[in-house]
DNA sequence: ACCTGAACACCGTTCAAGT
DNA sequence: ACCTGAACACCGTTCAAGT
């Protein structure tokens, strides 16, 4: 009679689990803290265990982003999906750098992307046009978050020269200015819905 | 009487050269294989040399970021000024990662944002609404060519692969989706210019 | 002023071997 | 099927010491 801990029949780590444990390392020390030794940690095992889930760090990362930007949602408006893409890149540290790089890599699928061409579809473009609408979208909402959550690290570390930048003339809601520069975007996209092409 | 190398009264190695020996790693090998070792390889020097240069590699890497981007040249419209970045971003190596993260620690000053600035000002916004406009576009042309930049290394590597998707129907010129993206801003820009705001 | 030499505390990845 | 233990070839950074 032994535990179900012991029975070597059962499997004891899922891919699931480590990606689990990698958002848990994530939402601890960050990207830069991120490393397979930590997982492991987290995981009670040896690093070389990992290797057994996935092929090597940039396949777990690709599994925490797809983890970090959900499923897709239902449709929408275009402005709400660019919205809704960056709250999920903002719910976690690093969000937007690591989703960034996964994506570049062409090892993850962007659910919101699809949402996007539908809104540029429905909003009157082209195919084509819906797609590189749907792009220039995507990689303003990431570029502007990535910038955002680095300054974020970065006040915390430099607290001392925060309060240098933080000079109230020039204080600014990161979420207005991310509001303007996707309403300039969107007016745009309609723009280019009247002239038809 | 000794040779000029033997006089310790004269310098041996700048920051310019420094910089210089990064620049070969980065063109030979990449941002990946940028390190601070094999740049003082280069200069034929200790790794522990080029901290009495620079105080860690994310300083070294802002200079490299400069050298990168140039000194801002004159004026001009919008989308020269947003294609002027791009080519120079094209023409290193990774250079939109290494932009990229050296504008996201602000370690960066941007030339080609003031030129921005200016454009979308001239064009009729507001000074709010021209900061706006300028940071949307340095999110697009660094996201973009970013994008781009890590797909070449990739089909580069997995050259395998590239056969399959490089499927006819799909082809399309990342010079001509760059350009209809920054259309789809540069309109809006228009459109914010004729509303007033 | 500029650099050496050595060390410290890490990395990602591989691989034979165990159960 | 899932993991251990050990090794390999690297990292960035620090620091006393040299010239």
């Amino acid at each position: 009679m032994r535990a179900a801990s012991d029975d070597p029949s059962v499997p004891r780590r899922s891919k699931t689990d480590v990606v689990d444990a990698a958002m848990t390392v994530l939402a601890e020390n960050g990207l830069p803290g991120l490393s397979m030794r930590r997982i492991a940690d987290v995981l009670d095992v040896q690093v070389s265990a990992l290797y057994w889930h996935f092929p090597n760090k940039q396949a777990l990362l690709a599994a925490v982003s797809a983890r970090i930007v959900g499923q897709g949602s239902d449709a929408g408006e275009i402005a709400e999906a660019a919205t809704a893409l960056r709250d999920r890149l903002l719910a976690h540290r690093d969000g937007a750098e690591v989703v960034s790089s996964s994506l570049a890599l062409g090892l993850l699928d962007l659910p919101a992307r699809a949402r996007l061409v539908e809104g540029a579809l429905v909003a009157g473009l082209t195919d084509a046009a819906a797609h590189v609408a749907a792009d220039t979208l995507v990689h303003y909402v990431i570029g502007f978050t990535f910038h955002e959550q680095q300054r974020m690290h970065a006040a915390v570390v430099g607290a001392a020269n925060a309060a240098v930048d933080l000079s109230p003339e020039r204080i600014s809601d990161p979420g207005d200015d991310f509001a303007a520069g996707l309403a300039l975007i969107v007016s745009g996209i309609r723009a280019a819905a009247r002239t038809g092409s």
